[in-house]
DNA sequence: CTTGACTCTCCGGCTACAGGAGGTTGTAGA
DNA sequence: TCTACAACCTCCTGTAGCCGGAGAGTCAAG
């Protein structure tokens, strides 16, 4: 009969963890004292405490661990208990491998002591959706003045069609830009300027033809998993910045071990629709990857 | 101005969560309604939320994103941080490491179907300690028999030993066999018989001889991490047991990325000193590693 | 008989929220 | 105007695996 000051020393296992394991029912004590309660353990029960702290390295929970000590359980359930600790630890290891990716990504952002953007990137699930997809393709020769006018333009025919009830949007509008980078859209040599605009819209929501501009074609997206960045640009035309921002959050998935898996797409939390003044301006870009899940 | 729910929306952060945030002040929302409670934010506090969620994903607490958050950080403290953070994650993923190879390593106990022993190892560190060494070294030529008798003549003297006071023993007896396995203590032909018995004393304890065995040497052992497994062996004189679990142990602990370090010792919890009954037998061997930290 | 080591039970704390109760507010349709 | 119903509020409890401490009883030695 071992006090449990005794049996402590002998299993190194402190005695508030055998106070839980009594009430827990993982191993009682061979004997308590009914007057003073004092707990008396025996040697032979080392084997049991031992077991219990080999599983619990492991990473079991002390309730599956109660389960494997219940004598009779059957080999099928332990094995498959264990290989399903065991795809849970390689989770983990995956898990942590993309917080060290993280870290390290951060420490080279801070050791390059160029005064680097800000980048914080974030997974998030886009549900799917419906939407209007409407392709903007103005012609090469336009100047940059002449390209704004013909974006107000287009702009304005939607916000009235939209005004009108003809598109009953629910509020998500995206900018998606075509082609090698949104570069592309304003440096026309770099390859066709290929602009789509993407209005979410109700389930019922037909494709529409409007009067100045054409069609917008009603498609279904299915639900993706992007890497996600706000980002605020206080210079109104600073189309730089939102290629470095794109640039950079590519670089970013793919050092995050995910493969960018789609277009681009540039989310207007406070854009010219909903602000007048370029400094409020909240952007955010989401690149879709695959996860590999 | 944005409800939560919205903002909620927006971030991808639940309710809940920004509540807590509220609380912890880490975002606050932009303005409160006195009257009725209700939070209301910014588009503008959109890039924070996503901040404090980047950093999270990184596996930093709360609170160390809050100190992160206070603007003017110094730049080392923040890479102070952040390498600290980077240490830590590496710690995970070798801890995950261990997790999955003990997993793996039971799993292959549970798929060989042969009625595999019990093995449960545990990591103890053992403190440091003096010892009065032995070292039992009988002549190669005694039958079984011979050398049981011989064994009991040697211990039958430490007892008296112990008994007039001449060693002051703390209750800690190791066997060790030194030699290529335990089992050349009993098979002369494989090599040496070697076998010493160390007995922990107090600090004060000087080296002893005694009449009939010679000299006990006191050292003092350094604190040594192990990996100890505690095993019955009903069988009295099952030697080949002994044998099997000290081979085991030692592979588990290879498997386990730990470099043996020294020889393995014998302890037990109940053995011959302590019971008649070999049925209560409880032994526990413990392997010397190096831990590589 | 006292001292100090040991043991007991009970309570609070740790992290980062989730769930739910119970009540108020806001909005849209009948 | 009434009535749903969604959205929001605060407050409380629970999670996992213990640790720390308070306050009180127990045990062995001097």
């Amino acid at each position: 009969m071992l006090k449990i000051g005794e049996f402590s020393r002998l299993s190194q296992v402190t005695i508030k963890t055998l106070h839980h394991y009594d009430e827990l029912g993982l191993i009682k004590p061979a004997h308590i004292d009914p007057v003073t309660n004092y707990r008396f353990y025996e040697v032979g029960q080392l084997p049991r405490i031992h077991r219990i702290m080999a599983l619990k390295e492991m990473g079991l929970s002390l309730e599956q661990i109660g389960l494997m000590l219940e004598k009779e359980l059957p080999t099928d359930e332990m094995r498959g208990m264990l290989h399903f600790k065991q795809a849970e630890i390689q989770q983990e290891m995956r898990e942590a491998q993309r917080q060290l990716a993280m870290v390290e990504f951060r420490l080279r952002m801070i050791e390059a002591e160029i005064n680097f953007p800000e980048l914080d990137v974030v997974m998030k699930r886009l549900e799917p959706m419906r939407f209007l997809s409407f392709f903007d393709r103005p012609r090469p020769d336009l100047s940059t003045d002449e390209l704004l006018a013909h974006r107000e333009r287009v702009v304005g025919i939607l916000r009235k069609a939209i005004e009108d009830g003809v598109i009953q949007h629910t509020g998500v509008v995206y900018d998606v830009f075509h082609g090698e980078t949104i570069m592309s859209f304003h440096a026309p040599e770099l390859g066709e300027r290929q602009h789509e605009i993407l209005i979410g819209v109700t389930d019922a929501q037909e494709s529409v033809t409007l009067e100045g501009i054409g069609q917008l074609t009603a498609r279904n997206e299915p639900a993706v998993e992007t890497a996600a960045t706000i980002f605020i640009k206080p210079t109104p035309g600073d189309i730089a910045g939102f290629v470095e921002q794109a640039t950079l959050l590519r670089r970013w998935a793919i050092l995050h071990g995910y493969q960018p898996h789609g277009l681009m797409r540039f989310f207007h939390h406070r854009g010219p629709l909903q602000s007048s003044d370029p400094t409020e301006f909240v952007h955010e870009a989401q690149l879709p990857v695959d996860t590999g899940d």
